[in-house]
DNA sequence: CATGTTCATCGCATTTCACCTATTAATTCG
DNA sequence: CGAATTAATAGGTGAAATGCGATGAACATG
């Protein structure tokens, strides 16, 4: 994964409500979660929660599935998967880098 | 930590150079490294690697040490630490059940 | 077909970000 | 003290993000 991609998700993931809109969804998982849904739960307006919505599409982390007139939105396990081992690789390569000298347990 | 916390950091980790910065950092630990040297690695002007800097100091992801007439950088490895638990939880708390090992300094 | 529901998208206003040049503060040294 | 060095900050500009209300597409149903 590229710098760009790790910096988009970084992005994508920078901001409270879409934090908060990832858990709600995580937190009812087996239900229909339609934006309507994520709207109630949170003290924006539907097109504001729709763009938020659109941004977490954009950087791969839930997809969407049309169900009737509604969308069902659900979190995309397998990007978290990836994003969790670019995650690890960056923190250890920034960790790498003192052989000699380590960052001292209290 | 606060979703806020997590946010702030994310956002701080959302941009190619700033994550550049950290790399450089990183690589440079054990030499003499002030805002000058990352400004000579980066295609950038040296107000704006400034205030990259500031945003990585803002977030706690690096500490500042005045040393004559520069200031000496480097990554707060302690946090980081604590970031990858932090986003390590939140990949847990999304029901990621994570097949790899986390990034922690020994 | 008409109506209601859902929600993405389109303006629009405001704020924040990213970049620059120029300046200023702090420090070293002749 | 004056000159040089380093880097933070001030100020300006254009782009992007964040929020809203309004509109319209897609679908279900009477």
């Amino acid at each position: 994964m590229q710098d760009d991609d790790i910096a988009n998700i970084m992005r994508a993931l920078g901001h409270p409500v879409r934090l908060n809109i990832l858990r709600f969804l995580a937190s009812q998982q087996q239900r229909e979660c339609c934006c309507g849904d994520v709207t109630e739960s949170l003290p924006l307006a539907q097109s504001t929660v729709s763009q938020h919505i659109k941004v977490l599409l954009d950087a791969g982390l839930i997809e969407r599935k049309p169900h009737g007139t509604r969308n069902r939105y659900m979190i995309r396990h397998d990007r978290l998967a990836e994003i969790g081992t670019a995650f690890g690789g960056l923190l250890t390569g920034l960790n790498f880098q003192a052989p000699h000298k380590e960052a001292e347990p209290a």
